[in-house]
DNA sequence: CCACCTAACTTGACCGTTCAATATAATAAC
DNA sequence: GTTATTATATTGAACGGTCAAGTTAGGTGG
């Protein structure tokens, strides 16, 4: 097995090209103040010695270590976050940064903060879809480093990129109401999620708005599961209904698959639309109709925000706003006039 | 907006506890040699003074960063990866350890080593469903830093934890045999993917084993699109296939799509059965015939291996082969025979 | 009472960088 | 030909820890 051997150093390189260590140093960095014959020297050796700068050291000196760190707080359903993380790691990347993944609780979520500091991170990525925390209490407990939450978080001054939930709800509420449906029901994220909490206020606050008395509604945790039982408790219920506004196409597809159990026809019967335009929104039968939301913008732009306020600590604090689409797909339908046939 | 504070160091400490600050260094550590008087006395100003060693300064004296790297090749379809990683992260944390990610593809892949290893990463994870490569050349670039890579790939004496892949399509297949079907045709991943080749020739051989010829076979990457594509390219074969045996839950959404489009009923005109056993097979409609993976133990396995190899340098390299399980639902049936008119 | 031992600390060196201050040589200015 | 200027390189210190070796004080044995 191959042996770990001991790494070049800034001094190995420096003795070979015969100039201090420190003038490596400036060349590592593309700095002025060594000759262009002695750079190519240097670079050239360092190229031969395949020497890479030690991280640590650099670490040491700057306090700096070109590091985000992504901390997920209280998720439970893995399901989208696996693409985003993967967007975040992509833009930090391009960026010349690393991303470092953590997760934690609320309760631990102060250790996870102090790790950050002390892995010297410069800068931190919060995915906390549960999390409701003062500004400054937040604020402190970051020893300083930039902050972005990657959520919708309306009401907080800390910087955050999300999607407005209010506006998509409504889009796809409005949607509902404009096909003519009087009863709706709707199965939100459970309400400790902002989200959940948004869509759910939303969807009631809209159908109020246009005269209508609000369906029975039963959260879910974005499982096909919870959808699946959310849905079964929604037609238990006895109370009518003509259309559901799911709070996720997964839990769209739970919901789907009760009607189908109960005999009731999509969207003949019931009419029913999602939120999240995720692949499987094209392929259930019928086809989703669905919020779309750009998670690779968002993931991105928070990364990106990130980076800014990294690079200029004076950059005021905002949020940035995404708004979203309604694709109408199969799933939704005019309500059927009273006693319509069908074929 | 908080100003970043000094963090307070080894040294402050010891100024206030009046030692060394290399006795404060000991009492980090939890290394004998100190008094319980004089390491209660540290501990508890490292509490007031909140205290955090520093992890590069750590990183730089040790040369050992705690950390381990995933390294993702050449992924282009995430799906699956995401509960992966939590999955990873979470085992690492749990032993004291961070996950770094990263990305790369083939060609960069020796400069992703690199940076792993200057990074000073303890160990490296490496999930790379396409890459073949040599054992001596991957050992070579990993610099002595142990590997282990989360993947099926049979004929690599590098460590490895992976899922039988010929034993799970072996299952898949002689079920669909065993319902008494005779062609039966494969959506696999692609070949270069090293599951889409064992799945393939196993497909075929436990075929031609049993005296079968092979149906058409249409590869797929792991997307609804891409089974929905294969399953239509099946279907236009005009080839007779009573079974279609599909490499992921994923694509078989996507194929069940296509024989709805075409009027063709699962399973009571074609048999389909898919692998993964993802939440998203209990939903569809019918409920999915398939394999069931274990991604939450191979995941946890890869990365406990990964830390008794860093434990332990010496020990013998091996590779870890996990079974998987067939879960019958309702997408498979018996052939019926008075329709079909064959054996 | 002295030699010896051990527990509890301290000392000094080092890890591989960056950074600010300083030296040197070559060139330009007068 | 002296002086100022610039480009290039060097020096020394610092970053915050770890580690091996050395010191000291107090207790023990004979």
């Amino acid at each position: 097995m191959t042996v770990r051997k001991k790494h070049t150093t800034i001094r190995d390189i420096a003795r070979l090209a015969d100039v201090s260590y420190q003038t490596v140093s400036l060349v590592i960095n593309d700095k002025p103040g060594v000759s262009d014959k002695t750079r190519k020297r240097i670079l050239r050796l360092m190229d031969e010695m395949d020497y890479r700068p030690n991280r640590a050291a650099q670490m040491l000196s700057t306090n700096r270590s070109n590091t985000l760190e992504l901390i997920v707080v209280d998720v439970t359903y893995g399901g989208r976050l696996a693409d985003s993380t993967k967007n975040m790691v992509r833009a930090a990347r391009a960026s010349g940064y690393g991303l470092l993944i953590s997760e934690t609780t609320l309760e631990s979520l102060p250790d996870a903060l102090e790790g950050a500091a002390a892995r010297l991170v410069d800068g931190i990525l919060m995915y906390a879809p549960r999390l409701r925390i003062g500004d400054q209490e937040l604020l402190g407990m970051c020893d300083g480093i930039p902050l972005v939450r990657r959520d919708y978080v309306p009401g907080s001054k800390i910087a955050w990129v999300g999607f407005d939930q209010a506006y998509a709800t409504r889009l796809a509420t409005e949607h509902l109401i404009d096909l003519g449906h009087r009863h709706i029901a709707a199965i939100p994220p459970n309400a400790d999620m902002i989200n959940g909490y948004w869509r759910y206020t939303t969807w009631k606050n809209v159908l109020l708005e246009h005269g209508l008395e609000p369906g029975p509604a039963f959260t879910g945790d974005y499982s096909m599961q919870s959808g699946y039982e959310a849905a079964q408790q929604i037609i238990d219920s006895g109370q009518p209904v003509s259309a559901i506004l799911v709070g996720s196409d997964n839990m769209a597809v739970g919901a789907l698959k009760a009607l189908r159990e109960r005999g009731l026809r999509v969207p003949d019967d019931v009419s029913v639309a999602g939120f999240d335009n995720t692949e499987l929104s094209s392929y259930t039968d019928p086809q989703l109709t669905t919020i779309d939301f750009k998670f690779a913008s968002q993931d991105e732009m928070a990364v990106k925000y990130l980076l800014e306020l990294i690079e200029d600590p004076q950059t005021e604090l905002h949020q940035r706003v995404l708004m979203s689409d309604l694709v109408v797909r199969d799933s939704t339908r005019p309500l059927a006039s009273p006693n319509s046939g069908e074929r």
